[in-house]
This record gives C-alpha cells, sequence and structure tokens, in this order.
DNA sequence: CCACCGTATCGTACTTTGTACGAAACTGCT
DNA sequence: AGCAGTTTCGTACAAAGTACGATACGGTGG
C-alpha cells in the first residue's frame, strides 16, 4: 500500500482537453506561445502525447477557431431581426475582445468546423426571415461581418487596452511627431483621442447602428 | 585577366532591397514562405547578410507591412470627399487583395511607418475638410477602416480565386451537408453563391455605398 | 603600390519548434 | 496472469531565427 500516490490522477487526454487546453494557453500568452510543447506542459503530459489526439498543430489551430465561434450568440431567426442581429454582433465582437489571437487565425483557416457552420446558419436564416431576398441577404452578411471582424482587427492592433492608459501610450509617440508632419493626425490624437474618457470600443455601436439602419431601409415595405 | 568574370555584378544589398525581395518572397508563396534564408536566397546572398541591413525578423515584417500602406492610393483633401474616401477604400482593397499576405501582418504590428501615419493622416484631413465634426471623423474612420480591412480579410480567408472557381470548389463541401443541418445556409449556396456569375467582391460596392450614403445623411446642412 | 580601417558579407553553431518512429506503459478482458 | 488494444512517452531529425566572430571588400593616406 505504498506504492499508491493518487494525488492527481491526472485524468486522460482527450481531443477537448486538447483544444480546452490550447486556448488557454493561447489566452495567456498569445498565439506565438501556443506551442506543442507549452501545450503539453498545460496538460501535464510530454509533447508526442498530443499527437495521438490530434493529427498536427493545424488541427489544433482549426479546433479552436471553431471553438471559438461556438461561444458566439447565435441569432433566433423569429425574433426581431434588428435585435437578434445586434445581439449577436455585439456578443461576436465581445468573444473575439477576449480571444483576439482568433482573429489572425479565422483568416488562414479554410475549413470551417460544426459551431462555423451553424453560427453562418443561424444568421441566414434569421434574415431571411427578416424578409430579405437572397442577393440582400448575401449584401447585408457581408456588409455586417466585414464589419464585425474588421472592427476586431483594428481593436486587437490597438497598443492599449483599457479606456484610460489611451494617453499614456499614444503621448510619447504623439510628440515624436510634433515636428508638423501629420498635423491632421496629431490633431485628431490630442484633441479627442487622447482626451479624458474616449475609448475606441464605443465606436462600435456606432457603426452597427448606422448599418442596421441603412439595411434597415431596404426592406420591402419600408418608406424608402 | 582570366579572373574577372562580370557577369553579375550583384548589387549591394540596402534595407530597401531586402524589403523589396521580401514583398516579392511573400507575395510568391505566401507569409509562410518568408524565411530569412528563403529571402536571402532571393537576393541571391548567404543569409546572415541580411542581418547588417534590419535587426530581426520583426523589423523586416513591419517594414513590409508600411511598404504596403505606402501602395495605397492617398485621397486628396480639396476633392469631393466622396470620390476621394471612395477611391482610397477601393485602392485599399486591391493592394489588399494583391497582398493578401499583409491583413494578417497589419493585426500584429503595432509600430506603423511612415506610410501608415501619411495614409491615416491624409484620410483624416479628407474628412476633417468635407465638413465632418472631429467625433464624426472618428466614427466614420472607425467604420470605413472596419469595413475595409474586414472585407479583405474575408475576401483572403475564401478558398478560391476567381469568379469562376467557386462552384468547383464550394459543390463537393456542399453535398457533404445535404443531409439537413444547415439548410439555410445550403440554400443561400446553392441558390445564390453558387450560380454562375457571382462574384463575392461585387459585395464589396454595396457596403461601401451604403456607409458612405448613410455618412452623408449626418453631415451639417444635410436634409436629415 | 601598400598597409590600414570601416563597411559588408559570410561560416559555424546554438536554440526553438514541429513531428516521425518505435518502444513502453497502461487498460480492460478472459 | 496473459494478452490485445489504447494511450503515453523517449529519442531524434529537419527547418528556422539569429548570436558571434572571421573574412572579404573598397577606399585612403603614406
Amino acid at each position: 500500500m505504498e506504492r499508491s500516490e493518487p494525488q492527481e490522477p491526472r485524468p486522460r487526454l482527450s481531443r477537448d482537453r486538447v483544444l480546452s487546453a490550447a486556448v488557454a494557453v493561447a489566452d495567456a500568452g498569445g498565439l506565438g506561445s501556443l506551442t506543442i510543447r507549452s501545450l503539453a506542459q498545460e496538460l501535464g503530459v510530454k509533447p508526442m502525447s498530443v499527437y495521438y489526439h490530434v493529427a498536427n498543430k493545424d488541427e489544433i489551430l482549426d479546433g479552436i477557431v471553431d471553438f471559438v465561434f461556438s461561444q458566439i450568440e447565435l441569432p433566433a431567426a423569429d425574433g426581431d431581426w434588428r435585435t437578434e442581429i445586434r445581439r449577436r454582433a455585439t456578443s461576436a465582437r465581445q468573444v473575439l475582445r477576449h480571444h483576439s489571437w482568433a482573429i489572425a487565425l479565422m483568416e488562414s483557416r479554410t475549413t470551417p468546423g460544426p459551431a462555423t457552420l451553424r453560427h453562418h446558419d443561424a444568421v441566414i436564416a434569421t434574415l431571411r426571415a427578416a424578409g430579405f431576398s437572397r442577393a440582400m441577404t448575401a449584401h447585408a452578411y457581408a456588409l455586417l461581418d466585414a464589419y464585425v471582424y474588421g472592427f476586431a482587427v483594428q481593436e486587437a492592433s490597438l497598443p492599449f487596452e483599457g479606456p484610460e492608459t489611451v494617453a499614456e501610450v499614444a503621448e510619447p509617440i504623439m510628440e515624436h511627431f510634433a515636428t508638423g508632419e501629420y498635423p491632421h493626425l496629431v490633431e485628431m490624437a490630442t484633441e479627442y483621442y487622447l482626451q479624458p474618457g474616449y475609448d475606441f470600443g464605443d465606436e462600435f455601436e456606432f457603426g452597427l447602428h448606422l448599418i442596421l439602419d441603412a439595411l434597415a431601409q431596404s426592406l420591402p415595405g419600408h418608406p424608402g
């Protein structure tokens, strides 16, 4: 009875556990820190062990992209389309902000997973149920997704996080350009972006509202 | 006189030549194919030689992002703002489509180069000259850029190139889903996306027009 | 013409990362 | 216990970034 040291039974590996750990590692240290070895360490296992559950690293990347999609709220086809589409857009932004490494991945992975397909299906269903033609649904979806992803890209490329740290980061850069090049950029930065209380994230609502309003105009039966 | 074989004097390296070659390599084989060794081979030089002209690979990446920005047409502040903004948006899309590897980079690089800053300055100048307030300029710029970048991201993640190859790529995938999951997605695909003549790139114009129209509404003196 | 010196290029080698290959450990079943 | 399938691991190699010091080059004063 001296042989048993059941301190950590270390549950068996599985594809799901591998993917969850991969998400955790990427969340903690970015995509660059997600290596097979770091992933194995997170799982308390030796590197080559993960290869029993996934074919290669690409499969891991595909998997965590689909995981991210699975976290985005789906719109309900039988609800008010503006409310539903707005909800899924807001949710998408939040999810992408939380897993900002995912944006880079979504661009490179071309084999969508089940959550990704379900997501697209739900959005299309909502737009069609709202009365949009097939052509308008395609237009609207392309526009909405371009906006949501593009906003996420911009947000991810900002060098700061919270609303208050903007000034601290940008001011030293700005002073460097006080020489007279980029006058409009500097003016906007000092007089607007760097003002206390400015939060780039707030811009999201403006654009989303504008797009939804404009799309509503094109719906049949609308006072054009 | 048997010593001189001046066939290829191989011009000296320079930072610019390094960056140009890096763009060429990325254009030809994607970002993944851009390694210090492949770059050195393109330049007809040994790997470590490029390190005399750039500090590290990150500096190369920053450099080629700025190069891409330098290729985007700048709007003129004294022209019609809709024409100018539309022109720069269209140009940006074309450039990003030609160098699709750049999209992934722009997201990760946080130190903008001179062309990038000049670009932002010109866009802000045009919007301000058009009569947009500072707040509206910030709103409009965030919206426009999110759309342009987001559209480029979507376009880059499509697994096909020209308008006619869509069906060939998508049909086998679609048949795989004829089981009844994703009914709306399949319906849109077969009845719309896969119809002859459909080109996803055409969606760009729709969204851009919609956004510009909606922004024009908010300009002072407009019949609101 | 030559020694000299700053600039530019290169050779070698170490580190990190993905992963092939086969051995070892573990599991449940007879 | 013995065996077969399942899961984990040890070893090792290739590709890629790059540190470090040596070498080659190109112009200048003696």
